[in-house]
DNA sequence: AGTCGTTGAGTAAGCGCTTTCTCGAAGCGG
DNA sequence: CCGCTTCGAGAAAGCGCTTACTCAACGACT
């Protein structure tokens, strides 16, 4: 471990002062070509490497943003991040990825923590809709985007599908295929999308002429595989099951598949079913899944936008609410043989 | 936006020195506890939040550690980062999640970029086995730990799991069940891990005294369920079709179950099939996946442990290689009927 | 009573970089 | 040939924080 190279360093080797270094580096077209080729020519001699940290402190812009989402397990988020991830690296931003877990300590830890690095700006799929966390980031002037959450409130940025819209697509189809009894599989109370996903459903209901019990609920403490397979098992021990079963997401889905197919249960014959998301296992399960599609790494690179946009001209922005329209993925899971929709 | 709150109108405000508040911040100890107490209720009152590229500048030390996986839609590393994540904050230090795809430029890229900010260090599984990166980024200055990656050299950590025996693991135990034409499925020829499956289900074949020729080899271009379907379809259009499928991981062989079942094979009946990892969802597949599971947490919070442990002592480190043993978890999917085996 | 540790707070020098300001050297029309 | 502009490079002031040092105050000793 040698001594650091810092720009000094390149400045004495190219014979020039370290604020030519520095202009080679952020202005290129003030310098002229002949110094500023000597200059390149040392920082590659040297393998000089800016120190971000002090470039940030001088200049009081940071490179690069937060990013905090509720379950990097879950394929949809990952999906998402990449498209962050790829809209940030082309503007030349870095970024830290943050999982909150669906746990709003952990939340307000990252969130914490990325005020302290003094990024950019935020992107983040709050735990509750309250906006604590959002509203303490701006009040330390912090630009903070929604993802995947969409705001009433007009200062705000964010980034959204219309879930309610997709929860009527899948419904509506279930419906369509002849189901007459659907459960809900909804995540948590506090988690927003399971909550319009579960009012699209009803719309759809309302909307078929049919009677609101049609539909029934049944909320799981978490959006994930096991709980799925809880679900399913709750549902196998009732006397009367479902026709139809909508989950609010794919891996609750993907967890009540498994369940019931173990189970003896056919797939989509006595039991119809739709998850939300249509992440790459939804395709690949052994009954093919129908989903809701959202674009979401569409999703990831407009709110990495946003972002960066808003904290570029941070006086005069315009706040913009973006809303995506969900796609419905109709797959085997349900698709009913003709004999139960006559 | 209003003016950004620093030390000093934290010192300002609790009536003492900016290097009283910076005391009660680094070295609690040196400072009279009235005049703490005051300076916390300052601190508290104002919502000072640190500025940590400042800190970082003046004191030397950063943190924030670096990590690069070859994948982010692969389980299998989520769970790695989340157990690097865990260890880090239990340290004080933020995680930038970088993700190469498996891709040499990529992975420069985010090395460079990670050089830049500085950090303490970083996690790397390295899309090539020449230490490129790696030694770059210590000619800088910067430790390294190599992860899911084991390494000879004697001056580098490294933490992995043994890749050659879990492979080894996997195959003894089709053979075991009587099969007697394995196709093992390995991803592109750089990636270490692979390789190394490959390398131990040949020893399982020589230990169970078989000829090498019940072994054959079909390599992905990648290791994801879209290959893995790929591969299935490969193996469907042939006249003589093996009898089991080993996978260099779980995307592979949920990819070629979903390709096989879909076409009506029977699983394990007519093909029995093992994955690697041991991810949620090859225990949720329809046929429940025989895979070989990795301490993937483990191994996330142990490379963590290793680079801060490296990078706090930088002179006297002793570099350690740990190495996990894998774990041959049998599902379905290679149980083969008694009738078959006899 | 004078001396000497101790304790606890203040003072100030930078960390590596950006950026404004300054200034010399050409270029050029009058 | 002179004074003007223009261009390119250097000098220097910090960004917000940490961390020696310095130093006053106060007991505890001799």
């Amino acid at each position: 471990m040698k001594a650091p190279i810092g720009i000094r360093d390149v400045a004495l080797r190219a014979g020039v002062s370290v604020g030519t270094v520095s202009n080679v580096l952020n202005r290129p077209g003030v310098v002229a070509a002949a110094t500023r080729e000597r200059v390149l020519a040392a920082i590659d001699a040297l393998g000089y490497v800016r120190n971000e940290p002090a470039r940030q402190l001088r200049s009081g812009t940071a490179r690069t943003i937060g990013l905090v989402v509720l379950d990097v397990g879950n394929p949809f988020f990952t999906d998402v991040a990449r498209g962050v991830e790829e809209a940030a690296s082309e503007a030349g931003h870095a970024v830290i990825l943050c999982n909150s877990g669906e746990s709003a300590a952990r939340e307000r830890g990252h969130v914490e923590l990325l005020a302290a690095q003094r990024v950019h700006g935020v992107l983040i799929t709050p735990v509750r809709s309250g906006p604590a966390s959002v509203r303490w980031l701006r009040d330390r002037g912090i630009s903070v985007v929604l993802l995947d959450h969409p705001t009433a409130e007009a200062d705000l940025c964010s980034v959204a599908v219309d879930d309610r819209h997709g929860g009527e697509l899948a419904v509506t189809h279930l419906l369509a295929e002849g189901c007459e009894r659907i459960v809900v599989v909804t995540g948590p109370p506090g988690i927003h999308q399971s909550a319009e996903r579960l009012r699209g459903a009803r719309d759809a209901v309302r909307l078929a002429g049919r009677a609101p019990d049609v539909l029934e609920v049944l909320p799981a403490p978490a959006l994930n595989v096991a709980c799925g397979l809880r679900a399913g098992e709750q549902l196998l021990a009732r006397a009367v099951r479902p026709d139809a079963v909508f989950c609010a997401n794919d891996l609750l889905a993907l967890g009540l598949l498994q369940a019931t197919v173990r189970a003896g249960v056919r797939v989509p014959d006595d039991l119809a079913i739709a998850g939300y998301d249509d992440i790459d296992f939804a395709a690949a399960a052994a009954v093919p899944l129908t989903s809701v599609r959202q674009p979401r790494h569409e999703l990831g690179r407009a709110a990495a936008a946003l972002v960066i946009a808003e904290s570029q001209a941070p006086g005069a922005h315009e706040h913009r609410q973006v809303v995506f329209t969900p796609e419905l993925v109709v797959r085997e899971s349900s698709r009913r043989p003709r004999s139960s929709v006559w």
